[in-house]
DNA sequence: TTGCGATACCTCGGACTTCAATGTATAAGC
DNA sequence: GCTTATACATTGAAGTCCGAGGTATCGCAA
């Protein structure tokens, strides 16, 4: 039987952690706790996509990090979006926004496109 | 140097197949053209993409396919969605609308979450 | 004081998708 | 005969997701 596979980021991870920093710096257990919350647990953030999508922005440069302590008073990595952060999540918002308006043209079609060669 | 890698699909593309073949039976060229066209090449379909998917929602039976001979005079295998496919689009097309409302909701939030514990 | 749940970090490995590159073949047009 | 477009296919590299596993501390309750 075919695996369920859910995949419920799709490659979004990295934009919803870059627009999430741009409310205020904070540590990456608060990070997907928000985007929990915020979507009703529509989408769920699992550790093992979490860290690793930090990770990764960090090394692009778009976000730094400092150890601090958390408002639960516990050790933290606090991450704050960098300038060059700030213009990817411009940049990745605007190509998100592309992508859905070019997946709803399909969507909404309803027929195939005139002459096809 | 972070490499570019566009991956313009995001996971969507067995969606967009379905749909395609929703119109009625057609064979792989065809369809890629046919998403480039309604998209104004916003999607791109590339041959690597293409036809792994359409092996994999044949292999799930969400079509089943015949070789024919197309309207250029060449030969083709068609594809024709079943009525499992037609079931799998309905399902597919809504989790799609599901989650694009749910990452719509991050990019509108102003700020972070009230409550946090 | 011992144990548990929540907070908070991390890595590993498997599964999956995308995509560029490469290859085959034929029809039509020049 | 050559080129372009049509039409199929596979391979390998790269990237993402996510379950599973591991570490540690805090606060609280038994």
């Amino acid at each position: 039987m075919p695996a369920p596979t859910l995949d419920l980021l799709k490659g979004t991870l990295d934009l919803l952690i870059l627009k999430t920093l741009s409310w205020g710096p904070a540590h990456g257990y608060a990070i997907a706790r928000w985007i929990e919350q915020l979507t009703g647990d529509a989408l769920q953030v699992g550790e093992g996509s979490l860290y690793p999508a930090l990770h990764r922005v960090e090394e692009r440069d778009w976000v730094e990090s400092e150890w601090k302590v958390s408002a639960q008073n516990r050790r933290a990595k606090f991450y704050r979006l960098t300038s060059a952060g700030r213009q990817q999540l411009k940049s990745e918002t605007a190509q998100w926004a592309h992508f859905v308006d070019a997946v709803a043209k399909v969507l909404a079609a309803p027929r195939q496109p005139a002459q096809e060669a």
